[in-house]
RNA sequence: GGAGAGGUGGCAGAGCGGUCGAAUGCGGCGGUCUUGAAAACCGCAGGGCGCAAGCCCCGUGGGUUCGAAUCCCACCCUCUCCGCCA
């Protein structure tokens, strides 16, 4: 149950286009059409004969109160009729239960379908909507007049000892970097000012929620099955440690009927992240660019569904406003149908501009998920007193991803001499600090 | 972790194996009355599938039975006491 099994029989055609933008076997949707076919006729058999068991049933009692003889051949007769309804029945039932195991499986495997202003295609189509700032050279000119090269944070945070790579490789393993002294202030003051200006400012509730989730939040976010490689499992109590606090927190409602009154609902929480990154080493992931565990500030939405695309644009612009702040060149890219993700029906990555590797770094991700999650999860909501539930719209939005905005904050404010300047906006969060110098 | 109790509709809380999708109270919605409101009274109202008839859902999954909210088993969760512990 993803895009819905209504929409699935109205609209093929427009499914199937989706799936193969977004580079998905188009082949899913018609198999999953035939076994829609084949579980309709089951259940529609299954359920004449339930109806007949039923009332076999009932005339068992009516007649032993009329006076038969529970004991007597009358009474055993209807049993044994009952008994064969009810063999039939279990029969069905077995095939039913198969033919809606591969329904299920096959509606898990067909992506949402983005919305109709996201570019179709791979890398090259996807756009840049704005920039925001100046982005730094690597090589410039020091205040001595002499050429100087910005030089990449891994390097600066070894040097001022905020950053300690090795160390974090021997107590956990590679990908688990020490934040260390000014280095670990840092970190607790960004995740205290994202939080502070979410709540203050742009009204999210705040939430600190498990760092743990169980299978069945995994699966309502979408982990499970599409990317259950990247998550750690505690085995021996079936828990995932968060990728995201996305799982956490948009589980917070699942299973649930909300007030159209209190919609829309806007959390922001942090924790830590955990991904397992398979595979993945080299020059595209030195330093902090790509590590196993990370802090991020996330916001979730849960929309009325109208409001949902006007809210992906506020969310956005929430997370951009954090980077003008602090003073980071960004660009916000609109991501293509090959880009964007299984789950996704529109998503704006935010990349702020590192000069010490001269790279776009990817420090938040707004997507909206319009009903798709919401599906999964059974989040619903009451858009008149009485009724019926309707599916709501999920968002979130990275705001923002720690790591990597330490990488881009070290490299842009490093200076000639060494040391790297303290935005004006986290002073006050790290006792007043202006300079983070060598000690 | 051990012992005990329990998980029923938004909440509280009944429910002899058959007529229980489920009493009752509160809350909700609509109405009568009122200048208005409250009170009182009357009525409506769970979720899913299906065009409909009808089928399914009483923590979850199995089992017994012609028939299970009601009996049995396993698991999950909550509460109380003990143990442990930041």
């Amino acid at each position: 149950m993803s895009v819905g099994l209504a929409r699935l029989r109205e609209e093929p055609d427009r499914i199937r286009q989706s799936a193969i933008d977004k580079g998905e076997d188009p082949a899913v949707v018609d198999a999953a059409l035939a076994l829609d076919e084949r579980r309709r006729r089951l259940l529609g058999e299954a359920d004449r004969l339930r109806a007949e068991r039923n009332a076999v049933s009932k005339s068992v009692g009516e007649r032993i109160r009329a006076g038969a003889d529970p004991n007597g051949p009358e009474i055993a007769q209807i049993r044994a009729e009952a008994r064969a309804l009810g063999d039939r029945i279990a029969e069905l039932e077995r095939e039913l239960a198969t033919v809606e195991a591969e329904l299920e499986e096959a509606l898990l495997r067909i992506p949402n379908p983005a919305d109709p202003d996201v570019p179709v295609g791979g890398p090259e189509a996807n756009v840049v909507v704005r920039t925001w700032g100046e982005p730094l050279p690597r090589r410039a000119v020091g205040p001595d007049g002499q050429p100087w090269e910005r030089r990449p944070h891994w390097e600066i945070g070894a040097a001022l000892g905020i950053l300690d790579e090795p160390r974090g490789a021997k107590i956990t393993g590679s990908g688990f970097p020490v934040y260390r002294a000014a280095g670990a202030r840092l970190e607790r003051a960004l995740i205290n000012w994202f939080l502070d200006v979410h709540v203050s400012e742009h009204g999210f509730v705040e939430v600190w929620p498990p760092a743990l989730v169980n299978a069945a939040s995994a699966r309502g976010t979408g982990q499970i099955p599409d990317k259950e490689e990247q998550m750690y499992v505690v085995t021996r109590d079936e828990l995932y440690l968060v990728p995201t606090a996305e799982v956490p927190v948009t589980n917070l409602h699942r299973d649930e009927i909300l007030d159209a009154a209190d919609l829309p609902i806007r959390y922001a929480a942090y924790t830590p992240c955990f991904r397992r990154e398979a595979g993945a080493a080299g020059a595209e992931t030195r330093g902090i660019l790509r590590v196993h565990q990370f802090d991020k500030v996330e916001m979730v939405c849960f929309e009325k569904p109208e409001d949902s695309a006007a809210a992906l644009e506020w969310l956005t612009a929430r997370a951009e406003v954090l980077l003008q702040r602090l003073g980071l060149a960004y660009r916000v890219v609109l991501m293509s149908t090959g880009e964007m993700g299984f789950v996704q029906a529109k998503k704006y990555d935010l990349e702020a501009w590192a000069p010490g590797v001269e790279r776009w770094l990817e420090v938040s991700s707004c997507s909206n998920f319009r009903d798709y999650q919401a599906r999964r999860m059974a989040i619903r909501y009451r858009p008149e007193p009485g009724a019926k539930p309707e599916l709501v719209h999920t968002l979130n939005g990275s705001g923002l991803a720690l790591a990597r905005v330490v990488a881009a904050l070290l490299e842009t404010y490093q200076e000639p001499d060494g040391s790297v300047v303290v935005p004006g906006v986290l002073r006050p969060y790290m006792g007043g600090l202006e300079r983070i110098a060598a000690a």
